[in-house]
DNA sequence: ACTTATTACTCAAGAACTTGAGTATTCATA
DNA sequence: TATGAATACTCAAGTTCTTGAGTAATAAGT
């Protein structure tokens, strides 16, 4: 129970291959939850023997063939009992964070080097996540598509991944300088 | 490369026992790294089978007798190598917003629900947290603090988990509101 | 003709994490 | 004086995720 609803979820968007979702699950929908290619491949693989996704050939002009998936009704199913029962707690793990919390014991050079690159990536992100959002409302103005779209819960999701880029490359240039303020 | 670093750091702000960490864990550094009691204690046995922590017992009157860990040269060492290398992408995980990029799919009452749960949570430990950071403070003005202390790295770290909880609140409630709104 | 890049996917080993059950001590409360 | 709650910790089994090394097809540059 894990990756599994995740890969679910987005397969709602429509049919997909494990190498596009592969590359969502690096970037886009990461802020949904990340996972490796090879995590996504087993996933859909295990999903299809549970007969939760049914997958067809498709065969590209110019390029390998590739597995595309849909949900099928018993994977419709899963996802609505999945979303019925109670959450697990989210999971923040961070590597830059454990190490800012130790920033008084370790080298503050390298620490503000990282902090610099993770800025850089939050906001590339949130440019990322704005041009999604963009593209989901097409046209609209966002309250009026939350009003009336029947598609509003990949909007809610990135919304939610744009207000965390956001306040990540806040703290980490607030972080940078502190740090550097202590030389 | 987990846990193990995310225990160390902990440890840098004096000596504790599993059980102490256990709840910090689940709790205020929770926000740091979330783990189960299981997972800590079993970090700090490999932690000083391999030399980065020490133990000792510690009798307590009217409870059992428990064991406190510091972290020994080789632990700082570790720590400051740990810091200086390259830092994996953060790992975003939450059941609650796999759910609500289903949103369309499932049903909503139960979704709703879970998001006042989640917002409650989330209010309350941003309360929480502003508590340890007025702790941390000990008095001082912020920029003042940040400016002088010598422990700036465990404040820098809850200053991220409050904007992180804040930020959380208030698009619960914008997804409450959202998903209200369509009846 | 050769290398490199991109698409598309698999396998296997191991590390990290979760779940569930259990031990033992002390204090409070009924 | 039994019952429950909190402290303090362990063990074992299983799931989930990461790492590293592959295979194979086509396109594009050198």
């Amino acid at each position: 129970m894990a990756l599994r609803h995740a890969v679910l979820a987005a397969l709602l968007d429509g049919e997909a291959s494990g190498y596009e979702l592969g590359k969502r699950f690096d970037r886009g929908v990461g802020e949904l939850w990340n996972a490796r290619p090879q995590q996504v491949y087993a996933e859909l693989n295990t999903l299809e023997r549970s007969g939760l996704i049914r997958g067809r050939e498709v065969p590209q002009q110019g390029r390998p063939t590739k597995r595309v998936f849909v949900p099928t009704e018993a994977g419709y199913a899963e996802l609505a009992r999945f979303a019925a029962d109670s959450a697990r707690p989210a999971a923040h793990r961070d590597d830059l964070l454990v190490k800012v919390y130790a920033a008084d014991a370790v080298d503050a050079a390298s620490l503000i080097a990282q902090l610099r690159e993770r800025a850089a990536q939050s906001r590339s992100r949130a440019a990322m996540l704005d041009k999604v959002l963009e593209r989901l409302r097409d046209g609209a103005e966002e309250t009026e598509f939350l009003g009336g779209s029947s598609r509003v819960g990949p909007y809610l999701a990135c919304m939610r991944g744009r207000m965390f880029e956001q306040d990540t490359l806040h703290w980490c240039l607030r972080a940078i300088e502190v740090l550097e303020a202590r030389g």
